[in-house]
DNA sequence: TATGAATGAGTGTTCATTCAT
DNA sequence: AATGAATGAACACTCATTCAT
């Protein structure tokens, strides 16, 4: 009781904003939107579920905020790869390998993204920040192309757009599926020896569409 | 909310199961197995939500079997390509085809998989039918791969399971990211066009993946 | 759900409805009229429910049937006994010995007795053939108690009514209680033993309020 | 359906946990376990249908905390007869008085000892409470019938459970079958004067049972 | 006489959200 | 700022009963 007195309010609803936002962040991703419960949410995060609505508004205000800061989170650990500073084909590899980890390492963005995609991108279309930040994560992409024909080791007339979907597909895919694809394919997907093999698998198929056959022929 | 409307057309059992199938798939694909709301099933169908019980048991096992024929389907119509007719490579174009084609007339698939695996895939574990028909998909490509190191097209040691995770997945998160994707890349990824484009894009990721330089070199 | 081996015999309206009545007195014994469920009525006797709707109406009357033919059945059981024939305090005890045995082995009786007291009665008033038995029953008692008075054994002044209720109430309690009293007593009240000394104290509990002294000073 | 006119005059989570437990009570002693419905609780109450679930669980833990109040009262009111403050054979009377009004004022005790015994006691058997209360209500008779015995009044050898069910299996039947009883035995037996003559009639029956003879010659 | 399919009103339960303090 | 109580609409699921053959 007197400890709690004993913080300031300001920083108090920060602190409470943030345990709301990495419980829902969890339960969204555990169960999508519709299956998430506001309780489970309140009690994981140890807030009062009054809070939640005070400082969100409503289950699906809460949703899109939590959907926007993983995007958000995902496109600025890519601006931080500095792929500019690297020759291009070495750029790309760290790319692909960057992909491949983020998706490993943060699961819960796959899942955000597939409600999201579920509920045909109606919180994600709201928002303005997630269009700015796509739009200079796209240009990396196409400014890393372009250096590698320019460089001599892209092949020509890749789009970058296509580019990206495809690195991230042969990743997510693999990921997202990581149950069914378990049974489908009666292997553990998920165990060190195969997330290795398929990163491995992942790079060579990228680089293979966008690199000179030079670049293969060694 | 029961089917005012409901006309038996005829007292046919067999019928039913199969309304009451089509209007599940339907529900489960758009909202998920949590947002999915029996009594829309029942009245999309033109079904008394009382029979949704007594041939089915409960919404899950629904689930279970919508599920389970959306798997036979589409190993069915795999298996109804008759690849080992035609040259290898030739017929891993066709498989590329195919699996784009197929998730792009058949939406439900790709969001009832996810539906599954947001749910770790305890369904599909329960079904034996799975899997025996993805054994046979998987050998399917296997001999495939085979077959065009065989005919000296295809390299030697690319992994089947690998393979088809890649086929797959470059068709899969490009549609099933279809509303996410058309923000953050701020392009109707959906127009005639842009389909076509990918389709392209995919057949020649697989072939440059799978084939011999030889093969390329034109 | 209709018992799928209904084997229709020979056309046996008689024996479908004995088959229905029996089902029907051990779920409504069971259960309760709310509890019981027309569904295991019909599987349990192997009847096709569509039967026990042509039979007998409804659940309701279905349950009238039952309690009418329960107290037709031990109100025919008492006259068997022929207590006329036996010198009056030995018939007295027969009698409670009687009662006390025949709840014992037909505890639906007691469960469907409390079935229709909760219901108020509803279904026992529709019964003319109930009034005429249980008229015999409350005379045949008062018969042996005016006879036990003129052979000198019994006390004068005792009502049959109460005494009925009296002999009957001291086995009903213990046996219609017999889960809830074997917590409260910690004790188990059904074994064999705890059953003996139990009508042991009935039967002494009867004679001693209604013989005269005489017969307990020895 | 929840009530509508539900005015949380305080808004008070105790005072709104007993008005559903009272409601319930009358509800579960009115229809038994099975034939109660939730709604009724709620309406009957005033109190939000939610409340019930959020307080009690389900309409089975419901139900379980009705009858263990129940018991918890009748062994509370049992306790502050003091009956050891009492000559032995007054002492008596007096229970078997007691228990007969507390059956006659608080009818719904029956009725949920009813349903508790055709759920096979599985309600009463969880709870701890009921087991530590029984054991004083044994006591206290145990305790009576000896002191009788050491003042000359009671007879030796008379069990306290045996004793204890015969006082209330005399009262509880005659007034659980009040409805069947009154048809079988043609008789209003719920009028004033019928009760009573029937506490008399029980009253006798029981001193008979207990008492030395000399307290009877006269 | 007998049956399996079908029905609609309801039944316990859950949920996101708001009120009062 | 924070909380626990309260709400009403909706949800999955069940039931006694009737239809069509």
């Amino acid at each position: 009781m007197n400890a709690k007195n004993a913080v300031p309010r300001t920083r108090n609803a920060e602190d409470t904003q943030k345990r709301i936002l990495k419980a829902a962040k969890r339960e969204f991703a555990r169960c999508g939107l519709a299956g998430a419960r506001v309780d489970v949410i309140a009690e994981r995060g140890k807030i009062n579920k009054r809070m939640i609505y005070h400082y969100f508004g409503s289950k699906r205000e809460l949703f899109q905020r939590v959907l926007e800061e993983a995007y958000i989170d995902i496109r600025t650990a890519e601006q931080k790869l500095n792929l500019d500073q690297l020759p291009a084909r070495e750029a790309l590899e760290k790319l692909v390998h960057f992909t491949w980890e983020y998706y490993l390492k943060n699961p819960e963005f796959i899942t955000l993204v597939n409600s999201e995609n579920l509920h045909k991108a109606v919180h994600l279309k709201k928002s303005t920040t997630i269009k700015v930040v796509s739009r200079r994560f796209v240009e990396m992409v196409d400014d890393l192309l372009k250096r590698g024909v320019k460089e001599g080791v892209f092949r020509r007339g890749v789009d970058p757009v296509q580019l990206n979907i495809s690195i991230a597909g042969i990743a997510y895919y693999y990921l997202t599926n990581r149950y069914t694809g378990s049974i489908v394919f009666e292997r553990n997907l998920m165990d060190k020896a195969a997330l290795e093999e398929r990163l491995k698998f992942n790079i060579e198929t990228i680089l293979r569409m966008v690199c000179v056959e030079s670049q293969w022929s060694s």
